[in-house]
DNA sequence: GATGAATGAGCATTCATTCAT
DNA sequence: TATGAATGAATGCTCATTCAT
């Protein structure tokens, strides 16, 4: 990708994070990286199109982020130390964008939200990513159920759901709330849940 | 509080749920409730303040309903089955609001969430809420440990925190993907819960 | 009507005139009589609006001078003199907008073209004048020729359409050509007619 | 001229007469032939110099018609009948440029307009024609009046000028206007013509 | 208490124009 | 010859805000 177009990107990505999608202006946007507002319009048709192009952008790369993180061949402790070990997650999402998730996960939820208000493709692509996830969660869970290293009682659907929620809502009410500290909680959180389920 | 000033809160509240901060302008607010863009201002010294009070206004709520669902005296089967009937909560937060939460979720949230971005204050009493919630939610949870009804060698500290976040995934992701339904789920999830915790 | 939007309406006539549709900005229209551009927005939804409204208005009142330029009680002298006495009508219109349509009948010509190209309610209005003008042409000139004062040979419809064309005509091409003065040539085109037409 | 050049001037031209000036882009020609924008400028300083020079490829086009038109040895009815021969007329235009006028006279008359209006030489190219054809209307009518043909207390100065007012205002307001059919109303205007200036 | 006129700063967008390559 | 990146000024439009009435 050419190179203006590529900070372009990045930076609206990070004004769109911070001040949202009616919040940041092109004109910003374009004198922050040294370029006037036209200069914007070489590459993209029109704000939308940037603001669209930049989520798939970052949809994208958590879609990747998100397919490396299962894999078959993990014990059930590493399967679900991995799902809690968030600082990593956080990491590697924090090395793509400028964005720190530990603290912005919240506006990061907010883009989401306001990218699926505006383009029913991002809809689709971020309900697949979840899906995805969910699936493969219910998935690993039922090959741990049949070795019995997971009860057998439990509703695996369900479990991977609550699994990928507890996830989810961890770092949103983290991001809301300082007294929670996933660094620290997280391992917490993991061993229960590998105490919970076990057979 | 002076019947005008309600008109408008309560007008505003819907106009900002219907259509976000940027897109609900004082004139259509005003013009819908009768008066003029001019009259707010005898309120609201802003379109900011307004917009926080209608904020104020609906955590407030959702402080006091939440407030409302910790009781002890409950069974755990009782306490657990009410933390995941998302449906009575929608319909209690619904019928406090004149929004349709059950169709409309998604856009209460993308409110909450605009205004936690813009209030600093707002987002200590979500936090708060959050905070009391996972509070009370421990101290049940090591009731129940002490009875014999939870597993003695969980953590209900972070099992707290992880049922909260688990309430509050569930709604996001749901909102983010319509696969997900709530209404089907949410028992299930009650019951492998219950199993899960069992001692 | 008000005093504001009158200004406002008379001086976009006269820059729409001098500049066109595209070449009158709302900016330059509104700093002239010394409001700024936002102002307009108080009493015209649209430059479109604007625009239409200031075509109706003229139109308005050109289609008021042609009704009252027609009479039922005329010698044929009277009516033919009337029809060529460019100055009197020129007059009339210029009292009422701020436009000297004898050096500017181009202007005014140019803007009823965009007029019927933008709106097409103005494209009934103007066919609607013309229709009309050319109507009574006609019931005058059959009038006349039934007294014997028009050769009974003459085809009084397209004897009616020749002379309103030849009005129009002759202010477009007096208006291109300073050769042609239409002070000067008004009399004898006016004679010429009377001796042409007369049985 | 050069190849490229020409293709240029013809693609404006079209993209002129179906957008007029403003709507016409630079960019939309230059793509719709094949180069960019910043090639226009190699061959036209600006837009307003393309703008003028295919408006006097136009109006030499329609200059020679003109002259064309008149020709010494044509009988009267043979002169006064292509006078009014509209549809000759649109054709052999048509012809030159890419353009349909019986449909597109309008917007035809409308470009024209806009050039006259922006630039002065080509009101006096235009003057110019209408002076010259009025003139060699009025030589004609000479000759035709001393042939005793035409009535003799006709003013010939006037006349010429009232029929070459009558063709411009025929199109006019046929344009404006579409009651009139100039294919039928001009064979009966050339009727009536010939009867009124008959000795 | 409330109106309505008016402001002014902001926005997305367009486009002729320039110029290094 | 021609490209394509970039500019910059302009445009229509929106809207929170002010204030005299």
């Amino acid at each position: 990708m050419n190179e203006t177009k590529e900070k372009i990107l990045l930076k609206a990505l990070q004004y769109f994070t911070e001040n949202d999608y009616e919040g940041a202006s092109l004109n910003k946007i374009a004198r922050s990286i040294g370029i006037t507002k036209g200069g914007i319009y070489h590459y993209f048709a029109s704000k939308d199109e940037l603001f669209h192009d930049c989520l798939v952008f970052m949809f994208t790369a958590i879609q990747d982020i998100s397919m490396a993180m299962v894999s078959e061949d993990m014990t059930i402790k590493e399967f679900v130390r991995g799902l809690f070990s968030f600082e990593d997650l956080f990491k590697a999402l924090a090395a793509m964008f400028n964005i720190n998730l530990l603290n912005d996960y919240f506006n990061f939820a907010y883009l989401m939200f306001a990218g699926i208000k505006k383009f029913p493709d991002l809809k689709l692509m971020i309900g697949n990513i979840y899906t995805f996830l969910i699936n493969e969660l219910e998935k690993a869970l039922l090959r741990y159920q049949q070795r019995g290293e997971v009860n057998k009682i439990l509703d695996c659907n369900a479990l991977a759901f609550e699994l990928g929620a507890m996830m989810e809502g961890a770092m949103l009410v983290a991001g809301l709330d300082k007294d929670f500290d996933l660094k620290i909680l997280g391992n917490t959180m993991a061993e229960n849940v590998l105490i919970m389920v076990k057979a």
